[in-house]
DNA sequence: AATTGGCACTCTCCTTAATTGAGTGCTAAT
DNA sequence: ATTAGCACTCAATTAAGGAGAGTGCCAATT
């Protein structure tokens, strides 16, 4: 199982890469009959297949049966990805499609959801998006806005210009200028501040209950706690475009797709997963098995966390086939993770 | 293909009945055997061939070949739910979990995407809920922040407790506090009025140029036209669950789902299907090819008006195999469908 | 020593044929 | 009007027989 390309001369590997190449592009096991025409190496079908053999004791490729063409293992596509690739640079169209789409964004909707569109809808596979790790998004402008019942409509903005909004249930009945005006008490403190800073700094001032707060600005905080106390991402991904999934004949094997669709609204996994890829910062790859769950054996996973002022706030990846284009994907999911990065950085300039 | 009851008698209308029935359960054509041991009343099969030979000159009912069972054809479902149907009350935990998630929203979201999921989650099938029109959709709050390069923020709440939010670009540079009262202007005179209205109200002023208004409401207004010139609504539906539709045996013909979801996302057969039934009030059914688009000849669509104050807004429904438990669908698209137009309701408090 | 042609072998896929079984339509008996 | 009986039809399953693709190995070639 060693992919140490130590023990494989120039040839081998050439061989190798051909054969991936033409696995991902056709989806049929491929035969040292087409490896022979397909690579520019003139060799007989007959000392390909010795190559392949050699391949084969390596763990590289195997053939689902005797009389198959080989197609690539898990090891095979990491070796591929990782020293084989030649990445192509990215297509000029989608380049627009992805600065008009985060940049112009004519409907309702944030950032994330929106790049998780992009990612599905241009690579034609499933799109994923967490939304930014809370100890770095930063709060922006607050407001309530009174509904019936003691019920109060809060809207906060964080970062450049995601708008959130929730319903809080408040203790006692607010009018809209009371409201307004703990909304601005809360902007003039809190505003630029981080949504983990401003929960811990409401507990604080509830607990200390210092005298020098009067009653006004003593609601705004609880209203401020009541926003912000726990999870509003309950929802800790946006996942779009799954059903572009349907079209891979390789993971329509019946349950498969249910498989995997049961663990997309499981969440759990998913976001195991990416938070794995949280770490590194870059592209990183999970393929087939590699993920160790079960439900994602045959698909690849393509990350890239993204930041906001270098700090690492999120990931972003697509899932499809383990067959795919990686070498068109990779540097897809890199600039769509430098783009959303830099639409959500609340200090700078978008780049048009 | 006459399903009129006139030419049935009873025992007939009955037999029917317990087919259908049998067949939306069981999902297997259904022959006389199982009829004659199923129903109460006692005949032996040869007596109920006859009565199948019958229904199935009157086109209610047919075999895919000589040596299967009946199942209903799209006039004998016709006739099942329109006269045939007993239906059941709600289920008491959908009851709840209707209310819940209508009254008591914990995360971000509107209300049509929140009622799209809980049709969705709970028929285990596609929701969808159309936009309520813009002419009933009142403005009840608005408000602009400043971002970088001339673009603005715009947030604004309608009916009850919806949030939008848009970016515009303006023609010259605000700062925060022109921005703030350009809202405050904005939510004095047009608070209350519906997009529509606004919209033309804010028409009207810039052509009127009227000289009572000064730079700041010029401003304002010109902003105003900016944030509703045109569709924010590009997406006049929210579809939810297309997933479930997998699990059908019935329309996993390869490209049948396939198709399904190719309309689903050019949106505009679907649209016009909802149109239809935003005429009449109370659920209306499209059974199989009633409705007219390919696509859906597999599938049938329950859907209900939903009305904000007594007048009709917009449309929501389920989408899943014409083989669905109508009994139980159609009383939950109507309590869906009454409980959104109460939430959307400016006016009143919600049901608790 | 590396490469190649030749050849027997294996295994999937496709087609054809035979068997089974569910369900019908018709007719004659009740 | 209902029912039992019976011949008939047709999908679904199973079995068997190529055809084709590709391999592994060996001996011949360079």
């Amino acid at each position: 199982m060693s992919n140490d390309t130590r023990y494989l001369n120039e040839r081998s590997l050439q061989l190798l890469k051909t054969l991936v190449e033409r696995y991902i592009s056709d989806g049929q096991p491929v035969g040292s009959r087409v490896l022979s025409k397909d690579t520019d190496i003139n060799l007989s079908p007959a000392t390909i297949r010795n190559v392949m053999a050699d391949l084969e004791d390596l763990g590289l490729i195997h053939s689902p049966h005797t009389s198959a063409g080989r197609i690539p293992t898990v090891s095979g596509y990491r070796l591929f990805v990782d020293s084989l690739l030649t990445v192509k640079p990215l297509d000029s169209n989608d380049i627009t499609r992805l600065h008009q789409g985060l940049s112009e964004r004519d409907g309702d909707g944030n950032m994330v959801g929106i790049a998780s569109r992009l990612l599905a809808e241009l690579t034609k596979m499933a799109g994923v998006v967490t939304l930014p790790k809370k100890e770095l998004v930063c709060l922006r402008h607050i407001e309530f806005l009174p509904l019936s019942n003691k019920r109060v409509l809060v809207i906060f903005v964080t970062n450049e210009q995601e708008v959130h909004n929730k319903v809080i249930y408040t203790d006692k009945l607010f009018n809209a200028s009371e409201l307004q005006q703990a909304g601005a008490y809360l902007n003039s403190i809190y505003s630029g501040h981080s949504l983990s800073a401003v929960r811990s700094a409401v507990l604080n001032e509830l607990q200390d209950a210092q005298m020098s707060l009067n009653q006004g600005m003593l609601d705004a905080i609880r209203m401020a706690q009541l926003t912000f106390e726990s999870g509003h991402d309950n929802d800790d991904y946006v996942l779009t475009g799954e059903t572009n999934l349907m079209g891979f004949s390789e993971l329509s094997g019946r349950d498969h797709l249910k498989k995997l669709f049961d663990a997309f609204s499981q969440k759990q996994d998913v976001i195991h997963l990416l938070d794995q890829s949280m770490k590194a910062d870059g592209v990183q790859i999970f393929i087939g098995e590699e993920s160790g769950y079960r439900a994602f054996d045959q698909c690849s996973l393509v990350t890239s966390s993204y930041s906001i002022n270098d700090e690492v706030v999120g990931v972003l990846g697509v899932i499809g086939p383990t067959r795919m284009a990686y070498e068109k994907i990779i540097p897809f999911v890199d600039v769509t993770a430098k783009l959303l990065g830099a639409v959500l950085n609340p200090k700078t300039t978008t780049p048009s």
